[in-house]
DNA sequence: TCCGAAGGTGAGCGCCCGCTTAGAGCGCCC
DNA sequence: GGGCGCTCTAAGCGGGCGCTCACCTTCGGA
């Protein structure tokens, strides 16, 4: 029996892919860990103790602290990406799909946001392979992006005179959302991701904005 | 005899500050360490052996290794603090000023981008007393830079329907140049600065732009 | 000329790290 | 029902960490 565990924000972590139960709950305790302190602040007997094992228990289902670190930012930008790409291939014109995109991208950051830190700002900490496959994941978010403003240009409902520019601002923009982000603070992902899209389609200079 | 040294941007570090001399090269010398690896990764006798001294040389200087990285942090933010609001405080009207900030304090946390990445991400390392001075720090900048946005808005050139969430986005959008700037990429900090007050003044939906 | 403070070193202490090993518990299939 | 393999633990190894200590040099002033 699979628990599908929630979150108090209602999002589903993405780890039901991470078997078995175990790998899961150490992999759980590992983010929560590297996202409170930091990978390099963060030991083994940490993670195994959150998880409610015996240090050695973690070699078991991982050959270093350094593989569940890979992957978890393998799991983290997939999905991350998955949300990205799903929103960049909906219907409708450039400016929706850009909203649309932001949206989401900023509302998994907010919301998923202690695996997004992992993610996002730990990258250092991997060996070089590992790194390197994770580096092209990120490629493919500004591949996305940037796919969606150059359609926006060339259907003439964007003005942007440097679109590699704005694309790394836009997505930088969104992934710092995950460092600032505070769950006891005043606004929801939601509203970020909303307020985020609007600015977003203001730097493109969108001919028309939805009423927010 | 301050010794002024110069990087090969040409912009003056501002640990002139700092005596005696080897404190100041254990300071460069830290700043460097954590920027590329972390303060966690980083180990007394690598900051000291970068400086050209023995491990306990550094002990003559600084109580602890966290003692080195509060120094860089308040340092650092004061400096990147008085780059804003000497902006912020200057002649021109709300989009000038604006621009002003935006362009100077991006170029800032470009071209010092290994300082603003240890003043900015390693806040976590520190004790919880030296954290609050910090963070203090912090909301002056976001003081400066919500002001200006309002006078902006008091003086009708600026359409801002959410002034607190466009400061924040405006402050983070700056500070994540830090993380992905390289030095051997294609823009010089002045272009990111340009580009960046660009995308700001359409943020904050500025009446007139000035040209590219 | 001698002195004391300031700045430096080599050696090393005690601790905790990532990780390993020997073996115990336990469910499953023949 | 007995052996096997999977999971997990208690104990601990080797090493590198932050930091300290005893001692050495240099140098300006009386």
């Amino acid at each position: 029996m699979s628990t599908a565990e929630e979150t108090a924000g209602g999002e589903v972590p993405p780890w039901g892919e991470v078997t078995p139960d175990a790998a899961r709950r150490l992999l759980v305790a590992a983010v929560e860990a590297f996202a409170e302190r930091g990978y390099h602040a963060t030991t083994t007997r940490d993670i195994a103790g959150r998880a409610g094992m015996s240090p050695a228990a973690l070699y078991i289902h991982y050959k270093t602290k350094e593989e569940l670190l890979h992957r978890i930012s393998r799991i983290g930008h997939e999905k991350a990406l998955d949300v990205l790409r799903t929103a960049a291939e909906s219907e409708g014109g450039p400016a929706e799909r850009l909203a649309e995109a932001v949206r989401s991208f900023v509302r998994w950051h907010a919301g998923q946001h202690t695996v997004a830190r992992v993610v996002q700002y730990e990258l250092d900490a991997l060996g070089p392979e590992a790194r390197a496959e994770i580096v092209a994941l990120r490629r493919q978010n500004d591949a996305a992006v940037r796919g969606i403003i150059e359609d926006g240009v060339a259907a003439g409902d964007f003005d942007v005179p440097d679109v590699k520019g704005t694309t790394v601002a836009v997505l930088s923009l969104c992934i710092d959302v995950a460092r600032w982000f505070n769950v006891n603070g005043p606004r929801t992902p939601d509203e970020v991701g909303a307020l985020y899209a609007d600015l977003v389609l203001r730097m493109v200079g969108a001919k028309s904005r939805p009423p927010a």
